[in-house]
Formats: C-alpha cells, sequence, structure tokens
DNA sequence: CCCACAGTCAACCGTTTGGTTGATACGGCG
DNA sequence: CGCCGTATCAACCAAACGGTTGACTGTGGG
C-alpha cells in the first residue's frame, strides 16, 4: 500500500512534533507539511498541488492563537477543488466545536490526548475517505440529535453577552431601553432554554457551549 | 558539558512525544522517564534516585486530566530530599496557575506555544540551577508588583472557581463543608478586593484578569 | 507576647433575583 | 385567517443574595 501524506496544521511546536513523531514513528506515513494556522496551511496545499503532490490528508486543530481558525479553514479546504479529507484533531469536546467542524465538512474528530493507535487508525480512515469520531464525540453528537438544544434569539443572546459582563437586570434595562420586567422575561427564557435556574449557571453554560465568548 | 536529564510530566502522548522530539533532536538532552501525571512522577524520581540515576530536571505539565495535578505533585516534589528543579511548561497563563506554581517552588514556567529553542534554553538554565520565566508571564508577574492587585487568598480563589461554574451559596456551602454564612463572608471580601458588588461582576472582573480561567 | 490575617459561624435586614400569570403587539407560515 | 414565536410590559410572592456587625479560632510575623 503508497503511503498516506500529511499536513499538520497547530499552533505549538511541541505538538506538531508529537505528531510528527508519533505518526512517522509507523510505516506508511508522511507528514510533508507543516502550518501554524489556516491561511498558511490553505497555502501549503496549494502549493503541493501545483507541484502534482496532492495531499491525503489534512490533520487539524480547532484552537489557533492567531490567524485563521480551524473551522474556517475546513470550510475554507472543502471549498477547493479535488480537497483532501479533513481530520480534526482537537483538545476538547465542545459542543459547538464538534457540530461547526462537522457543518464545515470535516471527516472525523479526534482528541489530542487519544491513544497514539487511535489517532493513527483515525487518519488512515479519514485518507481512505472514511468517517473517523472518538467515541467520547461520537457519544455526544448522538445525545445532541436525540435531545437537540433549544435555540436562543438574538435578543436573548444579547441580554446573556450583557449578563456576562456583571450588571444588574436594572443597568440591562437602562442599557437596552426597555422594562426590568422584560428583562426578567427574557432572562427566564434563556434559563429554560439553558437547563438552568439562576444567571451565573446560564453564563457558565453559554461560555461552555459557546454562544458567548469571555475576555480574553 | 554532561548530558541534561529530564523527566517529561504531561498527560497528553502526542504533547509527550514532541517534546521528547523536539528536545533530544539536540545534542545534551537525555529524557530518561515520561510520567502521565504527579503521582506517577513522584515515583519514576525515587525509582531513579534508587538507581543512583538522579535528575537534572522535571518538565511539568499543570492541567492533567487524571491524577495529581500539577502543582500538587510540584509542592511533594520540592519537598523531597535532592528534589530536582522544577520547569513548568503548560498551555495557559493565568494569574492562578503562575502564582501556584511559582509558590508551590517552580524554578521556572514556560507557556507551551513557545518557539523551541526557548524551551531548550529554559530546560538548560533550570538544569543549572537557574530560573526561566517565559516573556509573557514575567511581564505578567512585573505588572503585579507594579500596581499591586489585591491578593486573593487561595481559599477565596477557589469560592470564585465554584462561583464560576454557576453554584449557589448553599451548593457551594456543601461543596466546601462550610456553612452558608461563611460562604457569604468569603464573597463580600472578594466583591471587596475585586470592586465589584454581585457575583457576576466578580466572574468578569475575575476572567479578565485571569485570576480564574473558564471553561474552553 | 501580641497583632494581623485567614477562616469559620450567626443574626439581621433590605434589595435583587427567580418564577408565575397574564396581557399586548407584530411578523411569518401554513 | 389563525397560530406560533419574539418582544414588550405589569404585578406579585418566595427565595436567594448583598451588606453589616460581631465573635471565635489558629497560624505566622514582628
Amino acid at each position: 500500500m503508497s503511503e498516506i501524506r500529511i499536513l499538520l496544521v497547530d499552533d505549538h511546536p511541541v505538538v506538531r512534533a508529537g505528531l510528527r513523531a508519533m505518526l512517522t514513528d509507523f510505516e506508511g506515513f508522511t507528514v510533508v507539511a507543516e502550518a501554524p494556522e489556516g491561511a498558511a496551511a490553505i497555502k501549503e496545499i496549494q502549493r503541493l498541488q501545483a507541484l502534482g503532490e496532492p495531499l491525503d490528508v489534512v490533520l487539524m486543530d480547532l484552537q489557533m492563537g492567531a490567524g485563521m481558525d480551524g473551522v474556517t479553514a475546513t470550510r475554507a479546504i472543502k471549498g477547493m477543488p479535488s480537497a483532501p479529507p479533513v481530520l480534526i484533531l482537537t483538545t476538547y469536546d465542545t459542543d459547538a466545536d464538534i457540530l461547526a467542524a462537522v457543518e464545515a465538512g470535516a471527516s472525523g474528530y479526534m482528541l489530542k490526548d487519544a491513544p497514539p493507535e487511535q489517532i493513527r487508525a483515525a487518519v488512515q480512515q479519514a485518507a481512505a475517505g472514511q468517517t473517523a469520531l472518538a467515541p467520547e464525540v461520537a457519544a455526544r453528537l448522538l445525545g445532541r440529535i436525540r435531545n437537540p438544544q433549544p435555540v436562543l434569539s438574538p435578543r436573548e443572546v444579547q441580554l446573556l453577552e450583557l449578563l456576562a459582563t456583571g450588571m444588574s437586570n436594572k443597568a440591562m434595562s437602562k442599557q437596552l431601553f426597555i422594562s426590568e420586567a422584560t428583562v426578567k422575561t427574557h432572562l427566564v427564557h434563556i434559563y429554560d432554554k439553558l437547563g438552568v435556574d439562576n444567571r451565573t449557571a446560564a453564563i457558565a453554560i453559554a461560555t461552555q457551549r459557546r454562544i458567548i465568548r469571555t475576555a480574553g
């Protein structure tokens, strides 16, 4: 069988070195290029295609410190002609990450703390055009399908964002030019949809689900 | 010059492989042992000392999925006779992490996304008994010294962390085996030190100041 | 030895928030 | 057209939270 040609995309040199060592230790895997973020990855793919040396699989991290993030990059790659399979390999398994990656066209989703041979198996499957999901991720996706999460309205997200800055109901009502009563109504709906019963828990869940993002 | 003998402590096989590859690529570095978490690391150190093959430096991650966390392990190691230098190598640079690690006796604090030669230099410095801080980390510590923020006690930080998960005062009191009255006292002190007057604002400020880290 | 501080707890009181019910208005969709 | 979801507001009550005062303990530094 021929070699599997791989592009690594991760902003951490340590992780790239680890994946390279882990994969090239075994027959049949070649890391032909690396990129620290999405835009550079796309350039690499185009460069390799121009050379007539196409890729068999892209190993993509989602969290990039700077530059194009993994989901955007995946979407861009899958929009290219003769796009290679993209296997997501990331640290976290939050709902938003997984869904966004799958929507963007990823062929699989692995967690970085997976045992090496599981990662290698996933790469092989992705290169063969198959789908590869880590067990934890698969379970989470199934759970999501079985009981779908309610969608917050734009106004509710807006409230949530103000909430996360620590504002009181009265402060939010002034900011949004609505009455406190309306603020409370919105909050009750938010708690309902997120399955919580107070504002701090709402912020915690919304942050986890990446509905809002906190100051960095 | 003689070789620098290293123990790697990280729960991710990928990261361990990356560090091993990155360090052993260069003359003078030998990875003599690895451990996925703190307790195993301590056992390794004892084993090597019993063999008369002491370590020159321990490379320690702080976030461990399971087992003994990095700060606890560092404290335990620095309590041993003829303890090796411990160099912290982690993903985040929150105040809480840095302070706790330094208090626990770490000789340095590097971020995983640092360039390879910076990491190697830090390992060399630590092995030589010197201190090594990543520029970002050093800047943060200096900023902390220049305009000192009121320091939260460990207990207060602990409360803050529970707070950020959305727990009520009653829930926190049960979790920490203290009364609600005590929880309220702590919270008042926290609000005071952070200059806020409610729990959501406290979480917002604490997140901004990187006193706590939210789910990610 | 004494002081300061962290941590613990209690009682009190006013304010804020959570939860409910009900009402109005507007837009889109079958 | 009627229904549903979104957004708006009001009134009400119970529960949680915020703020204060005061008190006790243990630990560590001057």
